[in-house]
DNA sequence: TCCGATACTTAACGCCGTTAAGTATCGTGA
DNA sequence: TCACGATACTTAACGGCGTTAAGTATCGGA
């Protein structure tokens, strides 16, 4: 029975070299700017080709942002372990959510920036429930609770405050994102003025 | 020689017709769902008459945008001028800028959270200096100037602080917009929990 | 040897933004 | 009065898009 798993792996294969193309696609190019059409063309297969291994274009970009915000949240968790001070914890995650935003601007407008007109359809697939998106926010959830149960923040709530806080690290990552032609000031001193005044701002 | 002025005020009129046409639907339908055949057909011409009255879509669009965020400049023009106390000035206008966001999502959405994609070949018509968005940062940083000033903030760099404080209630607004079901906690005790944050973390 | 599943392609549908080329209208100068 | 030329608008088309329907080639197994 050795035919079928040959055949699964080819199938791997092929679809692992549809992930890897579009990637590389999307990350040079820009989401909008591929199509199923140019991916197909870089593989050397038909467009509909493609459709035999993800149902859409959006499925297909999603794997990649799973993909791509799993090692987000490895990022995370690793440093939640080892941060004793758990406000110097949040602070650092915070800073790294921040830079892996810039980092790969391309999963990261996808994800978080995009209108979902580009999740639409996938059922379980972008639920929040579940995706690596909101696992990330889980961490930030964790840390922000950890700090108010060491009386190191003031009496706040605990899931409000943690909304706002992404919010916050969020629109900064998306505007430097989006409209990088802004006479920003140095992007450090940004990020540190962000994060001095969230954090004085919910210390006890 | 009142036939040039007649012609010209029928002009101006179907221009205004069109605009008025785009803004109606791109309000119902969300902006990248609003084509140019769809803007004609509410109009009853042809689609390559709209081209006649605006280069492309994105100018068309962008027409919109800024004639909707002149508003809210005049919104926080009036109440840069009556608010004696300008922490409580800056904390309003803060508000009142989420909620305009919230309150015209398209328009915000195209402006401020789109990749600038759509901003494309608009060369004095959509460069910050002198858009009406840039007009709305720079009454916040007028703001925090003033509450600096009157050491009602600690010795922050202004611009830098602006900019953050920008981002911050940018990333509440365009999470609230783009995200609407995520499980997100009451929204004005969100909007609360950002701006209190914020507002202590400046304080002196 | 032939069947049927599997893998893939070609052709097409109905959209899109935009442009080129054509037509009707109409005030104006001869 | 009539022909001209500007103006306003339309029709037809280009090249793209995501996606689907229908067709073909390949190949393991009965």
């Amino acid at each position: 029975m050795g035919v079928k798993e040959r055949r699964e792996k080819q199938r791997e294969e092929l679809r692992q070299e549809i992930l890897d193309a579009a990637r590389t696609l999307f990350i040079r190019e820009g989401y909008e700017n591929v199509s199923m059409r140019k991916v197909a063309e870089k593989i050397e297969y038909s467009p509909t080709t493609i459709y035999l291994y993800f149902k859409s274009k959006a499925e297909l970009l999603n794997c990649l942002c799973e993909e791509t915000f799993a090692k987000l949240g490895a990022r995370l968790e690793a440093l939640a372990k080892d941060s004793p001070d758990p406000v110097e914890g949040l602070r650092k995650g915070l800073r790294v959510y921040i830079e892996f935003g810039l980092k790969n601007p391309s999963h990261y407008t996808v994800t978080f920036i995009n209108h979902p007109l580009h999740h639409e359809g996938l059922g379980e697939e972008f639920a929040y429930e579940g995706s690596m998106g909101h696992k990330a926010f889980s961490y930030l959830s964790a840390a922000v609770g950890e700090c108010v149960r060491q009386k190191k923040f003031r009496r706040v709530d605990v899931e409000a405050t943690s909304q706002a806080t992404w919010a916050a690290v969020h629109g900064l990552t998306s505007l430097l994102i989006v409209h990088p032609d802004f006479p920003w000031v140095a992007r450090n001193k940004l990020i540190d003025s962000l994060l001095d005044t969230l954090i004085e701002g919910l210390k006890a």
